[in-house]
DNA sequence: TCCAGTTATAAACATTTGTTTGAAATTTAG
DNA sequence: CTAAATTTCAAACAAATGTTTATAACTGGA
């Protein structure tokens, strides 16, 4: 119970604070003193506040990418050589994404971090995450193509970020959008609501015609 | 020559910096020793960092909700009692946040401002924001409400926010992104063109089909 | 010219930060 | 049981942070 216990209750506060207040904004006396633990303990057992940060993404991270080869690999085999239908993709990383935290803690802790990642300045943390878990949104990236293959491949890229965008900023920004939600339309949202929200918007902003002037002249905004 | 050059310098120097690491990775000293200033300059010119904070997104905002104010007397002047289409609404925000920084330094640090102030922890930016810039919000939406009447207010209400998403963390994290997009697809991208993008993505977002089982049940995801 | 009022400057202040140290306590293994 | 390895702990470290202070420099108006 020693060892892996207080590794564990450095995990389990750390990500909880830095989800709340930032990476820079977490001291590792807040964490180490709201997880009763010795403050030595983080450089003990993982060496660096970077360590930690990045042993926090990877405990949510690793059986996410795991879960998801997974089921991409279901669904190759279910399509053959067809093409995977854009709305097959897009729930299957959704329940990807959903499955994960059941297990752990909190689907918000996860999607905050999330969010965290690319905004938080924090390049190793960037760096961390694109060698680590970068094959997996490779795959997943080249079965959009197939599933899209009217859409030019730079105009795909950049809409792929767009809903990237609307995703990690409603989910990571759920808290405070909550409590507004609330009080104006007296429902109580959870992550799983706006995930089936998002999905007729997600597939309708992929499949939104594509602009005529495309790459060239600047016209009016 | 005096004052205000001083002033002026702490703003220049510290938006760009804020823009580039965060408010909480960009120290003071960081700051003046930039603008070759003295360190105390800012505390006695702002009072306090949290103070320089907000006048840096001051610089910004103010001009840029009087500019969407008057856009938008014109909008319903020239419609009069009739709905304003949902394009024009879109177009009329797109154009005032891109005239306002050309006044100015960048385009880029303006969005990557806006990025961080929903991402960041910094409590007391969100509530001066709220307090001093969310009438323009609150009219904004209420037009959006008359273009979109099909849509039950719940569902616009997270709509607008899946698309704030879209744009702020696209426009937010513009500069990495379009290292990828240029090394794959051989182009180089200006917020302009995104904005132009983004156009058709948002409206086929908000027009997207509603989904029968809105309030209730939980079904799978 | 001279004197308020404003601005600039260097130095110091008190905190807080991540990290290291060396000894004590505990666990593991032979 | 005992010796080695692992883990905990209190204390100290050096560096960095935002802020304050007291003095100097400068400014524009009488």
């Amino acid at each position: 119970m020693a060892q892996n216990d207080t590794v564990t209750r450095i995990l389990d506060t750390a990500e909880v604070l830095f989800a709340e207040r930032g990476f820079a904004e977490t001291s590792l006396r807040t964490i180490t003193s709201k997880a009763k633990v010795n403050l030595a303990a983080v450089n003990y057992h993982f060496g660096s506040k970077k360590s930690l940060i990045q042993a926090v993404f990877a405990r949510y991270l690793d059986p996410f990418t795991e879960r998801f080869h997974r089921a991409l690999d279901e669904l190759e085999a279910h399509y053959g050589d067809q093409a995977i239908p854009l709305e097959r993709l897009l729930e299957t990383m959704a329940s990807s994404v959903l499955e994960v935290p059941a297990e752990r803690n909190s689907l918000k802790v996860f999607m905050r971090l999330l969010g965290l990642a690319y905004s938080q300045a924090q390049g190793h943390l960037r760096r961390y995450i694109q060698e680590e878990y970068g094959s997996v949104f490779t795959r997943f990236t080249a079965l959009i193509r197939q599933a899209t293959p009217e859409l030019p491949d730079s105009e795909r890229f950049w809409r792929l970020h767009f809903m990237l965008g609307s995703v990690i900023f409603t989910l990571s920004g759920l808290d405070a959008l909550r409590d507004i939600a609330e009080k104006d339309y007296a429902e109580h949202v959870t992550v799983r609501d706006l995930v089936r929200r998002l999905r007729p918007v997600v597939v309708a902003a992929m499949q939104a015609p594509v602009p005529a002037h495309l790459s060239s002249a600047s016209q009016e905004v």
